[in-house]
DNA sequence: GAGGGTCAAGTCCGT
DNA sequence: ACGGACTTGACCCTC
């Protein structure tokens, strides 16, 4: 089983530099457009430097984690503007895509040599079932940039090699179940055996997903569910989880986690799991309870994660990133020495 | 260096 | 009709 973080890291000192060299950086398109090639050209190489500089420290903090905390999310912004007319010329270059080449089959060599859980989460604007057509020849090429990106780390072949995937929402309700469906059969063979689908809060729940499990693996984030059905904590023996499960086709799941913020939960005794009816009632807004938190702060959150923990790894969606994950580490750590796993 | 405006993209919700 | 939230808040310009 593992835990794992998401896109950043943050240095448990607050040391600034720290933080800089282990995290990746990003430019808009605005100030691309601003540049001529020259200007462009020098600050993308820029970039992409740092970015591979960048996700060679975290692979490599995480490879000298303990196993149980040996999964990560990728960031989206590693190479900025990639599949844009702005920037998709300088990754054409051959001198670039040597260097990327070259840099992440050793990042990804590295991350096999220490069973390493990697995936990559493209952002809300990838919509494959969008019933707008120049949103979905997007969404493709978004999908395509992230595949890309898995096949020179090495996890081109196969269904979810290592457990590695892209993590994509349900995407518009108007699009519905059978424009995903389209969607996905417009993908290269890679970018559909990486593709896993995932809960969310307002247009796709848990069971607006089912229907996908044979399609494609479906990712269950137990904070989304807990906001979009009022309330409700799933738990492992969930029969819906059993479909979940099989959709991974002998694949270990991945799950994700988060808690509601704790500066909106001031008081809330750390070991009861906030209950969504009572927080409304008091006037919280459910929008609000959306928010993630700071770090993984209530034990009965981290040990409902425990018991997930029997069947899929998770992703956790904390702002302090690996420093959450320590949380939850330390908390399962205390649990299973208390009660040793049979 | 700090502060404030800006930043590619889609969709849904609350007002 | 429009701003805000989602999310990975960070970049970028001006002072």
């Amino acid at each position: 089983m593992r835990i794992g973080f998401c896109c950043k890291m943050m240095s448990p000192t607050g040391d600034a530099a720290e933080d800089k060299r282990c995290n990746v950086t990003t430019t808009t398109l605005a100030a691309l457009r601003r540049l001529d090639r020259d200007g462009a050209r020098q600050k993308l190489s820029a970039i992409m430097e740092t970015n591979l500089g960048a996700l060679r420290r975290q692979v490599d903090y995480v490879a000298g984690q303990p196993p149980l905390e040996r999964a990560l999310r990728i960031s989206s912004d590693m190479f900025p503007a990639y599949g844009h007319p702005l920037g998709e010329w300088f990754y054409k270059d051959p001198g670039v895509r040597r260097r990327i080449a070259d840099e992440l089959a050793s990042i990804g060599d590295c991350a096999r040599r220490h069973d390493l859980r990697l995936s990559l989460h493209p952002g809300q604007f990838c919509v494959i079932n969008s019933v707008e057509p120049a949103t979905l020849d997007n969404a493709v090429k978004e999908l395509e940039y992230h595949a890309d990106i898995m096949r020179w780390l090495g996890y081109g072949e196969g269904w979810h090699p290592g457990g590695a995937h892209i993590n994509i929402h349900g995407g518009s309700r108007a699009g519905g179940v059978q424009n995903f469906r389209a969607g996905m059969a417009r993908l290269s063979a890679t970018a559909r055996s990486l593709l896993t689908v995932e809960n969310d809060e307002v247009s796709f729940g848990l069971d607006d997903l089912l229907p996908l499990a044979e399609d494609l693996p479906i990712v269950v984030d137990l904070h989304h569910h807990w906001i979009k059905s009022g309330g409700e904590y799933l738990q492992p023996e969930d029969p819906r989880l059993e479909v979940v499960r099989a959709s991974w086709r002998g694949v270990r799941p991945m799950a994700h986690v988060s808690v509601s913020r704790e500066d909106l939960l001031v008081g809330h005794p750390a070991d009861s799991l906030p209950d969504l009816p009572t927080l409304a009632a008091r006037g919280i807004k459910p929008r609000d309870l959306r928010a993630h938190s700071d770090r993984m702060w209530n034990n009965a959150v981290n040990d409902l994660v425990l018991a997930h923990l029997s069947w899929a790894d998770f992703e956790v969606e904390a702002k302090h990133k690996n420093l959450a994950v320590d949380d939850l580490a330390r908390h399962i750590g205390r649990r299973l020495a208390v009660a040793p796993a049979a």
